[in-house]
RNA sequence: GGCCCGUUGGUCAAGAGGUUAAGACACCGCCCUUUCACGGCGGUAACAGGGGUUCGAGUCCCCUACGGGUCACCA
């Protein structure tokens, strides 16, 4: 058969030559060095760590270097897309700061490049699957599932590997008796790239983070438009890059297998491939073995699982930037206070290999970064976290901001900041006893050494000698005379040297008070605690700790 | 199973033929300290194994082992 009519007769409504297609996508004009990027997602409504690590790249590498950074829907499997699913993308890539030059947007898309979503460009693949029929290179298949089945169990019992290519590629010189009947009986068929590859042959490749490789050629017949008349993602890719101008394509290592056959694409077609940088998986230590992060055991892949646990953005975002470039922490220890975009970026610096999720450095670097913003900025950070999983807390915060500022700049930036909080999360139990509605002991846990006598000497004391225009020296001058005067150490060094000439040591005193004031063992400078909760309630504290200890 | 990728302390990693094999997290110890959170000092701990090449190998080559990925009209 005339394989130019076979196209026609495949493709009737085609009327636009590639030649007309390329004339709507010209080249872009961009500075020397200037690097395109995408994003490709398909709209799952399920966005995980891989999806941020590769945006970041992406991100990165486009933005730094005066190129484009773009977001094409990869919406080609109707069966996987979800309602909404092109809402969550957007809502996760904006909550995380990053945004797109081109691409799809909330209320449709922008950019000269489009249609953005793979569903709307139908008509522009068929244009090039008409012209690859036409020139001979594809061709249409009518192998059903059964038949493929059937052949894939055949292949097994011949030793064969798997796969339509070859001799088992039925349909690839079939007659045009077979041809004309199939059509006739409107069959429903895809188009196979007709593959001059083979797998006796090796090819090299480049590939930017992997560096030198060797693969075996392709020769399978590649399904390049499926029944339903849209291509599958490795022809959309091929088409979509060269079209959209994409010059670096980062995406996960699960690709590498297919290589060989988007570069047999590019190959056929004519085109120049874009760079590859094919990155690892995050892994996590299952037993002792290390496996891929998976969708239904692991709660840390998805993104949502950071924001529910309360690590602010700016925090997973300097995590990933310490897996994606290793020199990325000297950076940051130089440059404390730097947004991470000043960083050098640099694809040499990724690791090869997959690295294992590690919790415990996460929750270092989130407490490191909280400890370097601002009460301001932590404040923003509580309120929409608080709003959102404990309304009741929020609406404590909101009620006062000024009081929460005050609490929140205890010990906040000095060279030596106090690191608290390691999540938004933590913040409720660390600030709670500042509210009174709040503030609720049962009982309080006063340090053992310290006698009942001792403890309610202390309690009723202490509202007689203090006086809120103290300097922190005067403050504690009389805490230390307190505690000489019920026979206790007014020197932890002194206590230190003699332990058995005293009952304990000036630290129990105000421990004593701390435990009554804060209902906790642990809480900030204790003299900020006050000057915070001011007289009137540090004395109603005092009294309120001295009637739960004496029943009255 | 075929094909592909990978392998430096518990974890992340530096390292581009000559290093006492960095640093960070975690862990342990000491110090500082009125609690806590910090901070300081120190410590335990690694080139998967075997062959080559070389005066010299964590670095280059080969084999083995182990780990991961992939073999769809899913991306």
């Amino acid at each position: 058969m005339d394989m130019r009519l076979l196209a026609e007769r495949l493709f009737p409504h085609i009327t636009q030559t590639p030649e007309d297609i390329f004339k709507q996508y010209p080249k872009r004009q961009l500075p020397k060095g200037a690097m395109v990027t995408r994003i490709a997602p398909s709209p799952t409504g399920f966005m995980h760590l891989g999806n941020l690590f590769g945006a970041v790249t992406d991100e990165r590498l486009a933005h730094q270097s005066g190129g484009i950074f773009y977001l094409r829907i990869e919406d080609t499997d109707q069966k996987r897309t979800v309602e909404r699913g092109v809402e969550q993308i957007l809502e996760v890539f904006s909550h995380f700061g990053l945004s797109f030059d081109e691409g799809a947007t909330v209320d449709g898309e922008k950019g000269a490049y489009g249609p953005y979503y793979q569903s709307q460009r139908k008509e522009i693949y068929q244009v090039f699957l008409r012209d690859l029929v036409a020139k001979g290179k594809a061709y249409p298949c009518f192998a059903s599932e059964e038949e493929l089945a059937e052949l894939r169990q055949r292949q097994e019992a011949e030793g064969a590997n798997p796969g339509y290519y070859g001799k088992y590629a039925i349909w690839r010189d079939a007659s045009d008796e077979a041809i004309e009947q199939a059509l006739a009986e409107n069959r429903p068929y895809v188009i196979r790239l007709r593959s001059e590859g083979d797998s006796e042959r090796k090819i090299k490749h480049i590939d930017l983070i992997k560096g030198e490789m060797e693969l075996t050629e392709n020769d399978i017949d590649l399904v390049i438009m499926k029944s339903d008349g849209l291509p599958p993602y490795h022809f959309a890719h091929v088409i979509d890059d060269t079209l959209m101008g994409t010059t670096h394509v980062v995406r996960g290592e699960e690709w590498l297998p297919t290589l060989p056959q988007h570069l047999q694409l590019f190959e056929t077609l004519g085109w120049k491939p874009p760079y590859y940088l094919h990155t690892a998986h995050v892994l996590k230590m299952e037993g002792n073995s290390k496996r891929k992060l998976s969708k239904r055991k692991d709660p840390e892949l998805a993104l949502e699982f950071y924001h529910k646990a309360g690590f602010p953005v700016e925090a997973l975002l300097e995590y990933i930037m310490t897996i994606l470039n290793s020199n990325y922490e000297d950076w940051r220890r130089q440059n404390p206070t730097a947004p991470y975009q000043d960083f050098p970026f640099s694809y040499k610096k990724m690791n090869r290999s997959g690295a294992l999720f590690d919790m415990e450095k996460l929750k270092d670097i989130s407490k490191n970064t909280l400890s370097r913003m601002t009460a301001e900025e932590v404040l923003d950070g509580l309120l929409p976290y608080y709003a959102e999983f404990d309304p009741d807390f929020a609406s404590l915060l909101e009620k006062d901001k000024a009081y929460a500022l005050k609490i929140l700049q205890i010990g906040r930036g000095g060279a030596k900041p106090r690191k608290d909080l390691t999540t938004f999360a933590d913040a409720k139990p660390y600030m709670a006893f500042f509210y009174d509605e709040l503030f609720a002991p049962e009982q309080y846990p006063f340090p053992e050494n310290v006698s009942s006598e001792d403890l309610e000497a202390i309690l009723s004391a202490y509202p007689g000698i203090y006086d809120e225009n103290d300097d922190t020296t005067a403050w504690f001058d009389k805490i230390r005379s307190l505690a000489e005067e019920l026979g206790y150490a007014g020197e932890t060094k002194a206590y230190k040297k003699n332990p058995d000439a005293f009952k304990g040591h000036v630290g129990d005193i105000s421990m004593v008070l701390r435990v009554a004031i804060t209902g906790k063992t642990n809480a900030p400078d204790l003299f900020a605690v006050m000057q915070i909760l001011g007289k009137d309630r540090v004395i109603a504290r005092i009294n309120r700790a001295k009637t739960t200890l004496t029943g009255k």
